[in-house]
DNA sequence: AAAATAATTAGGTATTGACCTAACTATTGG
DNA sequence: CCAATAGTTAGGTCAATACCTAATTATTTT
């Protein structure tokens, strides 16, 4: 019943770690280098390289390599991904709040009816 | 310029274990105990307690204890938040993509004209 | 060709994460 | 009261994560 496709894990995964998050806001601004990329963090490049295959892993960040210059760019795919997830669970939180209600507002009109 | 609030860790990283998000999931649909939930799952109980503490500590499940039985629900402030900050980053997204398709279109006017 | 730049590789450390078993503490039903 | 049930605590293993430094490769710039 309940899609758990492992590449969600990986979505989330990648997206746990606030390094990793603002590489992806900075993606969604556009393309970069992963110096620029890097520049903003008080991290080690090696470091930072490990975040940047997190995001390539999780199918967020597809990278091209011309010269000595890697360009990252934002793939929308999984964060599409997840936002479908999320919306699931949330359609599947109102919807049993509005059950709920429905049955409370029956209750409230039995009351009167008495 | 970008929030970058704890908080936002914590929701990730709990969302990132297909458990936990099994969890979620049957949670949306209403509360439960700690056993029920755990029954789907081959795993022994002091493991899945884990879980549930790293969802509690992401502010996604609240939990109450009545006798000998805990029953735990979901809390939605978190899957919210968590799609609020995927939606700002697809938004910035598709507006550069807007932008970038002005910009081709401007492009090929000039073209038509000469 | 030498020096600077961009990225990568190798390898090490320390912490956290995901599991387990075993033993324990309520609570509740018979 | 006693046994079953629901959950908890303590403590251990093993793999993965997040960082580092140092050395290396490949490409540009001067």
């Amino acid at each position: 019943m309940s899609l758990n496709p492992a590449p969600l894990d990986d979505a989330f995964r990648a997206l746990a770690d606030p390094t990793r998050r603002a590489v992806v806001e900075a993606l969604a601004r556009g393309p970069a280098t992963v110096s620029e990329l890097a520049r903003p963090f008080d991290m080690a490049m090696p470091s930072f390289l490990q975040h940047l295959k997190v995001l390539e892993e999780g199918g967020l960040v597809a990278t091209s390599k011309k010269g000595r210059v890697r360009t990252c760019a934002l793939r929308p795919e999984p964060l599409a991904a997840v936002g479908g997830w999320l919306d699931a669970q949330r359609a599947l939180w109102t919807q049993r709040l509005d059950q709920l209600d429905r049955l409370l507002l029956s209750l409230k009109n039995d009351e009167e009816r008495r």
